[in-house]
DNA sequence: CAAAAACGAGAGCACTGCTCTTGCGCGGGA
DNA sequence: TCCCGCGCAAGAGCAGTGCTCTCGTTTTTG
């Protein structure tokens, strides 16, 4: 058979998923940094050099754990959206961003490893990037839907950037306008400084109640994509005039 | 005298120097993680034992690199404001976000120190609060000429945000509307993680021109935050109805 | 069944942060 | 002016790290 050629192959996957497990206890206590081969290895009963076998060096072992992080928050945040499937696109975007932001606060340091500064020189290989983009699918799907419905509220864009946006767009979403791919890519990134800042403590003494702050100003980066339609109940986000 | 109380106090302050000017060499060149207490000690002709008289641990030694940091920061933006002091506020605001990811995109080993990830469970102390604030209030400096001048757009808060955004306007800027406030500081944080993103290599082969998509989007932070006045020649980056 | 590949164990290298002890030399008080 | 003390540098040493290499053993494969 592929799936088990051998007692060895098994034990190989049985092995490597024990590693990871036991690096991810030790990435979730102590941090990035703090996590040691040695102590792996120690943990599980083996010697440090065993453990190369495996993982030729701590680099692919936070790779792994990098990719197994990116997944786990796409998994969440799909999750987070599937019961919200059938709202409206503005409050699909919000749970989407509130569940990214919940796994952040739940796996702090797995966020700092994929968020945070890069540990030492370090460069995301390329298998990293399916698993990388998947919060930034459905944050993509979900303006889709709202662009193939009822449309979407658009911002001119300055003449300097329209040819980058035309390429942004046919990389990211050819279906949608240039204006509301450009809103979107930035409203990610911003969504994530969101995120870190709480995180990292930058909002001690600023922010104190932090849910609704933090859906506030997620609705209105939905805003800023054009989706602009409230939900019940909801305050629009648009700025008024005073 | 007071300034040199004797050729022993004036060597500890050059030899302190030397030591933070060394490691902030090494950090520029590697990284926080590779900043090495005996490197700094051997390139400067000292045992590394010596070395703990001037900074008692390498924490410490870090902590007066992030203050640093966060003055050379500061420094930069506020260098950058008083260039275009006369102009409109909405200038004003984008020359301050430029000039700050500038510094991140020149120093980016100590944009990642003072605003990626925390160390090793590291804990900002206390004494690098003053020297973190100083792009924060030349941003609330400008919403608030704003508003003694023209008036700022509001955008109307949800119900479970009023009485956290009463709290925080009066920690922040009692003078300023409290939703102002709220955008104010979520503006804040999203500034970073444009910064971040793009420091960080998550635009890698989806923002190729960066700078004026960084342009753009800082104008939009300015439009969040009331100060919808477009400059002569740009775009006003507010949403119009499609 | 034999050759080959995979594997665990151990020793060892070069490095780290940090502590402790030892001895030297400058500086302020008598 | 002398002299004692304190600040300082030096060195050894401890515990830990990532990583390499070798050496038997075990399992898979041709």
């Amino acid at each position: 058979m592929s799936t088990a050629r051998g007692a060895r192959a098994r034990a190989r996957i049985e092995v490597t998923a024990a590693i990871k497990d036991e690096a991810r206890r030790q990435l979730a206590a102590e941090g990035a940094a703090k996590l040691s081969l040695r102590a792996v290895a120690r943990e599980l009963g083996m010697v440090s050099s065993a453990l190369y076998r495996y993982f030729p060096s701590r680099d692919d072992l936070l790779t792994a754990l990098i990719i197994d992080a990116y997944d786990s928050l796409g998994e969440a945040a799909e999750f987070a959206h599937a019961e919200v499937a059938a709202a409206g696109p503005r409050e699909r975007w919000v749970t989407v961003c509130t569940a990214a932001r919940r796994w952040a606060l739940g796996h702090p340091h797995e966020y700092a490893l994929i968020y945070g500064s890069p540990v030492p020189g370090y460069v995301a290989p390329q298998e990293t990037v399916p698993a990388a983009s998947r919060v930034g699918l459905l944050l993509i799907g979900i303006v889709r839907d709202a662009h193939r419905g009822r449309g979407l509220a658009r911002t001119p864009l300055p003449a300097g950037l329209k040819t980058e946006a035309g390429r942004m767009a046919a990389e990211l979403a050819p279906d949608l306008p240039a204006e509301v791919v450009v809103a979107l890519v930035a409203s990610w990134a911003q969504l994530y400084g969101l995120i870190g800042f709480e995180l990292f403590g930058q909002f001690n003494k600023v922010v104190e109640d932090r849910e609704p702050f933090f859906r506030h100003a997620a609705g209105r980066l939905a805003h800023d994509v054009g989706l602009v339609y409230p939900e019940p109940g909801e305050t629009a986000g648009g700025p008024h005039s005073a």
